[in-house]
RNA sequence: UCCAGCUUAGCUCAGUUGGCAGAGCAGGCGACUGUUAAUCGCCGGGUCCCAGGUUCGAGUCCUGGAGCUGGAG
């Protein structure tokens, strides 16, 4: 369809991420993910910004929720506005304004949560777009030819997610053409951008380990699990991870895809994980969900009616620091107002990327048991 | 004063030849995990304006009344 984005240089410069580890505690980890648009201290969450917008919010409110590093996606931006508009108008970073590092998902979950739409082959996925019916092929080196395009600091592989019930057949079938794609993927990769290969395997831990062996050989920059919270009980996902990611390549960022909740952050950190990201907390504070010291508030509900209080006392994000009331909180919801989905969308950020700070501290420090135990705790439910 | 239409859930309204009273919105509650999501699901709710009549059975048909709206005078 059109010319690669970049001529091969003759000599490849250093990678355009590399990972530092900076510290442990048990399994846990401590890094810095460098990227060419700032560091990224690790664990770190990431928002999801589907359409190059992390929805309700601009990038400067991204950002000032402490996030260093966000999402977006492919497949959309393929179909809309296109990734040669993207690439005309300076890139994703110029685009979105968005200041921090990006990655690019590679379309393989769309394909997952379309897949009414699509018809999976040997060669990659024939979508017919959502918007307007049309007929596209989405093959390993297109999807890397519209991330080049895209221009974020990383871009996934094409990878094939099974449903989170799958048996082993289908599992191993997905992984085994995952790291075909694999191959594919790097050999039509930007040198100028990182890759990371996404492992897959379900809940099998043979699956995973065997799936993680095989692309920790090929010149990945990062090592994704994705096929998570696809379908399978939580604890399920926890068991796995306990199995899996301590054994992930210790050079590497480790990135869980797709994940999760606060619960599930906390475990899957405690196993290892440097990198998640999830629509939970900006498509949770849309529909009305706040996750504060305790729990989750659902800000309709009626006994925030004449609810003084902010969401959490002890949050600083711009609702809480600003004195917006849950009982303010709850009429803008009510009324259908923007304001409402932005000061929640403000305050969940603000929640992850305290969650994973705390986190890192707490690592760096020795006594990350002791943190998960105590946010645990907090988290009730 | 006459004529016509209307009166059913908090609101706006459906309700077939007479056969178990409904929807949307509002309200209450829940869900949400690499976003087709400011989305989705569940629930509470009734003197069918009133009084008679016909009928096995009336929101529905008949008679009378009340209220509202519009028109005429």
């Amino acid at each position: 369809m059109s010319a690669p984005v970049h001529s091969a240089s003759p000599s490849p410069g250093p990678s355009p991420v590399r990972y530092e580890l900076l510290g442990k505690d048990a399994d846990a980890r401590a890094g810095i993910l460098h990227t060419r648009h700032g560091e990224v201290p690790t664990p770190a969450f990431m928002p999801v910004g589907t359409q190059a917008t992390v929805k309700a919010l601009s990038a400067e409110e991204v950002a000032s929720t402490g996030a260093r590093m966000a999402i977006m996606n492919t497949y959309h931006l393929w179909l809309r506005p296109g990734e040669a508009v993207v690439r005309e108008l300076g890139g994703l970073h110029e685009f979105s304004r968005f200041r921090g590092a990006l990655v690019t998902d590679s379309g393989g979950f769309q394909a997952f949560s379309l897949a009414a739409r699509n018809k999976l082959s040997e060669d990659g996925f024939a979508f017919s777009s959502h918007l307007d019916g049309k007929k596209l092929q989405l093959s390993p080196e297109e999807a890397m030819r519209v991330q080049a395009a895209l221009g974020a600091d990383v871009a996934m592989q094409l990878d094939v997610c099974a449903p989170g019930m799958s048996g082993r057949p289908e599992l191993i079938a997905a992984l085994e053409r995952t790291t075909r794609w694999a191959h594919r993927c790097l050999a039509a990769r930007d040198p100028e951008q990182a890759v990371f290969g996404i492992i897959q395997g379900g809940s099998e831990v043979d699956l995973r380990l065997r799936h993680a062996e095989e692309l920790s050989a090929l010149p990945f920059d990062g090592l994704a699990l994705g096929g998570f919270s696809v379908g399978e009980p939580p604890e399920q996902m926890h068991r796995t991870l306990a199995q899996v990611a301590p054994r992930l390549d210790p050079s590497r960022i480790h990135y869980l895809m797709g994940v999760g909740t606060p619960r599930d952050l906390l475990i899957a950190i405690r196993h290892g994980v440097d990198l998640f990201d999830c629509v939970m907390p900006t498509r949770n504070a849309r529909n009305g969900q706040a996750f504060v010291t305790g729990g989750r508030l659902v800000i309709r509900n009626q006994r925030f009616r004449l609810d003084r209080a902010v969401l959490d006392e002890s949050c600083d994000c711009a609702a809480c620091t600003g004195g917006y009331s849950r009982a303010y909180l709850r009429h803008l919801y009510m009324a259908g107002e923007i304001l409402a989905h932005r000061l929640l969308s403000l305050h969940n950020l603000r929640y992850y990327a305290r969650l994973v700070a705390g986190a890192r501290t707490a690592i760096l420090e020795g006594r990350y048991e002791s943190y998960f135990d105590t946010k645990m705790r907090e988290l009730g439910d």
